[in-house]
DNA sequence: ACAAAAGTGTTCAAATTACACCCATGG
DNA sequence: CCATGGGTGTAATTTGAACACTTTTGT
């Protein structure tokens, strides 16, 4: 308790320390992307010296007039220029040492884009795509960042149908099923994937065809959100451990 | 970009706003237990006279010189004798105007602790168990906090084996199925609920009888943490959605 | 005509569910 | 002896996994 009372600042008695605002907080936006069959992150070459030609993942300190969920919102908004895209918060970071000009706690947040969204203008060449499994090191704390967020990712589009963010509005199942065995490094059976899929409800048929693929064009589909919101609050409990 | 660029304060180009040293952190520990057959959390009368009366879970601001884990320890260890607590980060918490005092942005962490535990002293009796289901209205953001932070529970006790942390080191299947579904409400077919148990091979057979029971008495089993530890790598690829 | 991927069903194994009786203890 | 829950197995159903051939398009 020594530390705690030594911060007391007036004469209650309080259970607890009293607020010390001496921390700013900052948000760091893990965007993903897919272009080309390989999950790509959006990084930029970081500001500081001490970080000079490292990469970090796209960040800003926290104003004090906005929660980071606005914070995160507006670094995806001024650097990619998307208003309605998908991101969560994921974790907070709080390492005493995380950053050089002192006490920074960031929070994570993980973003999904379609690289080839026709608003997404990246002009900055000090922005860049980078194949997530190329990334190595990278300014502060930001590859546990990142491992953290690919993490996430991993086991969220099991549970969740966000995957479709990374594709365009209409895709193939073939499009679906690669990026699914490129996040997750496993290969699905064709047949099984696509009834598993169909089941779902969620794939609205486009009546559409691919075009310009030097073989037989599939089918087109758009992920179905009305019907995935009615099948929703299903209760899954496997106790799967 | 306007108000980030009003924060600059040098004239270096930044592509970002600078730190703002006015936050306060804190960490929210919302405290589990099981008692009698239902889920509890420990809750303590708010400091502030702005929630006079409410109940608000435990919590302290961050120190400058540590980071949230170890906040969220330290908490816990002042608080209940603990120090070796299961304890996880859930989500961070940071509406503007969620504390009177300033820009406080609070992160909650998840604790599991055994309420019959003798390192337990709760002598304090502005600190007080309640039922999780009797909850209502609680100061600053906490009840969000709490809602937030059961729906973690709900869904992590499905997904590794934490629940263990809420017995005591011996439990019967009883007592192990109860607090499932008392957790989850819902209920598991008795003769299945144990099939499924034992299967995962995390039961260690302690060779021992409850006692004082009036039926007959159960065999009492632990949580075979090594036998875990061998298992817990197997690859889950579901697309449960 | 060839290369490449689309589209499509069945069979087998595994997991999940539903379900009922006798047993041991305390009161 | 009664109430309470402990302990156990099997059949039916559902789900998941493995697997091959024909079709369509571009080159």
């Amino acid at each position: 308790m020594s530390e705690v009372n030594a911060l007391k600042n007036d004469d209650t008695p309080k259970r607890v320390g009293s607020p010390v605002f001496q921390f700013s907080n900052s948000v760091d936006c893990v965007i993903f992307g897919y272009d080309a069959g390989v999950l790509k992150v959006l990084l930029i070459k970081s500001d500081l010296p001490q970080f000079f030609g490292q990469w970090s993942v796209l960040g800003d300190h926290v104003l004090v007039d906005e929660d980071l969920d606005r914070a995160s919102y507006r670094v995806l908004r001024e650097r990619t220029g998307l208003t309605n895209m998908f991101l969560e918060q994921v974790k907070t970071f709080s390492a005493i040492d995380r950053h050089p000009n002192g006490r920074v706690i960031t929070t994570a947040y993980i973003s999904l884009v379609n690289v080839k969204d026709h608003q997404l203008n990246i002009l900055d060449n000090e922005l860049q795509w980078h194949p997530v499994a190329d990334v190595t090191t990278m300014a502060f704390d930001h590859k546990l960042i990142l491992d953290t967020c690919l993490s996430t990712l991993r086991k969220k589009i099991q549970e969740e149908p966000i995957i479709f963010n990374l594709l365009e509005k209409k895709f193939s199942l073939r499009d679906l099923q690669l990026l699914f065995e490129e996040i997750l490094h496993i290969e699905f059976d064709r047949r099984n994937f696509r009834k598993k899929l169909f089941a779902t409800g969620m794939l609205k048929d486009e009546h559409e065809m691919e075009s310009g693929v030097p073989h037989r064009p599939g089918k087109l589909y758009s992920f179905n959100k009305e019907a995935f919101e009615k099948v929703k609050g299903k209760s899954f409990v496997g106790l799967q451990f």
